[in-house]
DNA sequence: CTCAGCACTCCAGTCTAGTGAGTGCCAACA
DNA sequence: TGTTGGCACTCACTAGACTGGAGTGCTGAG
């Protein structure tokens, strides 16, 4: 965003640190996520990549407190990246983390042996992203809205209630029950079949096209109630394809009872955690670290994205949530990884699919 | 089970207790179940249901401690119910629970006003269950197994990919999808859909017929395939429908952080919640407290259950889980209630599906 | 600017004594 | 014989005093 900074200009009000104070900083952030204990002086003088005296680090660390940086719980104790401290260390000094070889096995491993649908696929996937990283995961889908119909179907229930069917191209399957103010045969309900099939096939949920009368009334107020209901299901935050995978993670990360509670309590709404998630990525982040996203009860949780591309476009994104002292390089590597490979098997269903299509076949023999 | 007590039979070997005992094991699980607090025989006194003094008390706390109905946290400190105590209470003391006006609305609103599939609905009505009792709540749907099947789709996604979907008479959609090992064409496909439709509507995941040859080796294939795959989607574990409601409320029921985690954890993995509640209905208990069932990590939780019934047959269950100083009571009457709502719902569900199903009328167009 | 030295702060742990809720036992009583 | 008041005792819990140690801020010398 800003110009590439100049080592030794002073700190442009918190914008960027000389090399000491980042390197003291660096020590302090890294010590703290391990330890969880309040990082003095003497610790961090015992870095590799600082060589001045404990005295010279206290100095610093004064100057560190003062711009926000570090926060000390009591005097007399060591300090404690705040927020913002921690955000410097993402954005200037973390070292791009790497997953470990029995890591990466896993996540190959799962990448080959995974088979079944995309939701059995999206859901397994937050289970191991949790398992990578020991804390809770979170996969959204891609939405549905975006996908083409690849088939539509009325099946009746009973004479006065019928399931429609809607399978896209990315495997998904929608279904919505529909209920009817008159009885219907089976016949009328398969030549609405029939009729939604040639008229939707191709189309997205977003944009379900209008439907021409066919002639017959029962069979018109079928399909126009299964518009209606077809439409309604692509709005957001009815059904988002949202998974969560190893909440009980949480609870080993946080000591504070309520504060998993909190976060739980978040986790269950599936809304909040697709817009958290989307708003992370919009704001072009790949963490937002405690009151960064505006949720109260999250104050103290980062959540790591990844988005999933699909053919360029945003299709969903992979998460993690745990405590703002969270391994940062290897959350992130493994959200990375995952998001990614996740991406690309999503991408090789939707292409298979997509070649398929183009010969433009008609789906209905 | 056994004959009605003999009041003044000395207690045989724990199975009974004289009315003065067990007035007094009810006062002490019922403030035990409020305060949190280990009872003292002061405050055994104090309930209306007991008239002698302290001092008696005392001396039928120590039998009541020796017949394993009570322990001392320590020395000189009150009571506290074991499980066995709880066990009592909720065999021979515990007053039938009632819900109260508001709870008692909120379940005919949520009754009257739930729409959606039935996974929807079974979803929905965890939470349910979770807000009105304040704790996690389980609800386990019918299995799919016995449900008719009332439609079946083969759907192409790519030339070696396709979905098969089979809509079963209660509304619930399974899907799975199928790889092929040759290219197939849309017309193939389109003939095997038929082909199937023709054969499997009408039976049970759990019994899918055999498929008599059509002629066509590419559509017997595809029909093969989807004949295991369907039968598979049956397995009990695979998918059982398995919903969990509020499951933060557990961080506020217990204040030792290890114990919600190894709850939470429980409830993670699907397989286990189900065996569980089935194992205790199947030993006809409506309430499992403690040790009863036989998980390590629920120890200090209860589990209460009742079933969801439909045409008399067991068809899944409604659970709550909390600690085992709940209120029993009121639990049981939630449970019971929104269990038996629950078993009308989908009865009645079913029912239109069957009576509409009778006629003997052909899905097919 | 750096840093060793030093006085100071304050948490965390340990010890002490005091308090109070609660017990078990016993002798007296109905 | 069962019930009860009285009494000595136990023991968790709390508050206060004390201490050790980790850590700080400051200062003066190199």
């Amino acid at each position: 965003m800003t110009s590439e900074p100049t080592p030794h200009a002073p700190a442009r009000k918190g914008d960027e640190l000389d090399a000491r104070k980042a390197a003291i900083l660096e020590a302090i952030v890294t010590e703290y996520i391990g330890t969880a204990q309040p990082v003095g002086s003497s610790h961090v003088a015992a870095a590799q990549s600082v060589t001045v005296s404990p005295a010279t680090i206290r100095s610093e660390m004064v100057a560190l407190e003062r711009d926000g940086y570090l926060v000390q719980p009591h005097t007399s104790a060591g300090r404690v990246p705040t927020d913002k401290g921690y955000r410097f260390f993402v954005d200037h000094l973390a070292t791009p983390g790497q997953l470990g070889p029995q890591q990466r096995e896993k996540v190959s491993n799962f990448f080959t042996g995974v088979q079944g649908g995309i939701e059995d696929v999206l859901e397994r996937t937050s289970s191991l992203l949790s398992d990578l990283t020991s804390h809770a995961a979170v996969v959204v889908g891609p939405s549905h809205e975006q996908a083409p119909i690849r088939s539509v179907q009325v099946v009746g229930l009973s004479p006065t209630r019928a399931l429609i069917v809607a399978v896209l191209s990315d495997g998904a399957v929608e279904n919505r029950p529909l209920e009817f103010s008159t009885e219907m045969d089976d016949e009328t309900l398969s030549n609405a079949s029939a009729h939604l099939q040639r008229i939707f096939s191709g189309s997205t949920l977003a944009h379900v096209p209008d439907i021409p009368k066919s002639g017959n009334s029962d069979v018109d107020s079928i399909c126009a109630l299964a518009k209606t209901t077809l439409s309604a299901a692509a709005k957001p935050g009815d059904h988002e394809p949202v998974y969560v995978g190893g909440p009980s993670r949480l609870a080993g990360s946080f000591d504070a009872i309520e504060t998993v509670r909190g976060v739980l309590t978040i986790l269950e709404q599936q809304l909040v955690v697709v817009s958290l998630l989307r708003d992370v990525i919009e704001r072009g982040l790949s963490v937002a670290i405690g009151s960064e996203h505006g949720y109260e009860s999250l104050a103290s949780c980062a959540v790591v994205v990844a988005p999933i591309e699909v053919d360029g476009q945003r299709a969903g994104a992979v998460g993690l949530l745990g405590p703002t002292r969270m391994d940062y390089p290897a959350a992130m590597a493994a959200a990375d990884v995952v998001g990614r490979q996740l991406s690309e098997r999503i991408e090789a269903d939707r292409g298979a699919a997509e070649r398929s299509a183009s010969p433009g076949r008609d789906t209905r023999g």
